[in-house]
DNA sequence: CCCAAATACATCGAACCGATAGGTATTGCC
DNA sequence: GGCAATACCTATCGGTTCGATGTATTTGGG
């Protein structure tokens, strides 16, 4: 069954239903970040991301099982199976690599969350802060 | 010609070419931003939008020719063609539509980053506050 | 004891988006 | 003339998210 956005949100106006705005990379961003404080199994982790973040972010089955995997082939994640009760759940953890990827993408979108937000409040700070590190000429 | 990140950052390293992290929709939002303030042409806000970011955004010709073909089919720009030494400008400005959009997507980033944001910093208080709005049970 | 709901895993394709790479043409400077 | 900078534009490619869909087990209400 899909998972439905909590009442109060209203559904995006444009009837996209793919790629939605500012969301590239945060999925994997943010299972990281989850996982790497505790090993959780697939269901979990799509409620533990709408909980931790207030139901603003939700991603559906669909978008985190396909991640897991592409995860784990690259390294980044490693399971084991666990058997509970009959049902098998498969746990992930963050490996090491995982560790230093997330700490890229921590810095990577620090890095532009601050660029925009420079942008939208029409601060001048960047460009004179750019001019003295001499990235702008 | 292709413009290069400042030589202090690391390129990203898997070998993307295409639709890099956290960019999802920011191209759009920060043109409509700047073209709000002020009318320009595309180069000039190639240039700007650099500048603005303090060399951290760069969004070549590619991507902003493309976006603001869009936008003015749209009805979120208009656009009107100015001769200057006898080459031609194509000078665009955001409509009454666009503004409205602007405002839009601006509320929908701050959502998000704030929501990201409160994931990275293992934040409890993002679930204390959904709760209390009953946002999730 | 039956059935609905929740749990738990998983795959696939549609639609979309950004950027590379390519192209044309003019202007200004040395 | 040669070259950089200005100014515009498009085709195409790779990569991404998410809804739809499917299977199977456990739990709880009546």
């Amino acid at each position: 069954m899909a998972y439905l956005k909590p009442p109060g949100n209203l559904r995006r106006m444009s009837n996209r239903r793919t790629n939605p705005d500012f969301l590239n990379g945060v999925p994997e961003l943010v299972v990281l970040e989850l996982l790497s404080r505790r090993a959780m199994y697939g269901y979990e982790l799509v409620q533990a991301i709408r909980e931790r973040s207030g139901g603003e972010l939700t991603f559906g089955e669909g978008a985190v099982y396909p991640l897991l995997h592409k995860l784990e082939e690259r390294g980044h994640l490693a399971s084991r199976r666990v058997p509970v009760g009959g049902r098998s759940r498969v746990v992930y953890r963050v490996t090491r690599p995982g560790k230093k990827r997330l700490a890229e993408t921590v810095g990577e979108w620090r890095r532009i969350a601050a660029s925009v937000q420079d942008i939208l409040q029409g601060g001048e700070h960047a460009i004179a802060k750019a001019l003295a590190e001499g990235r702008i000429r």
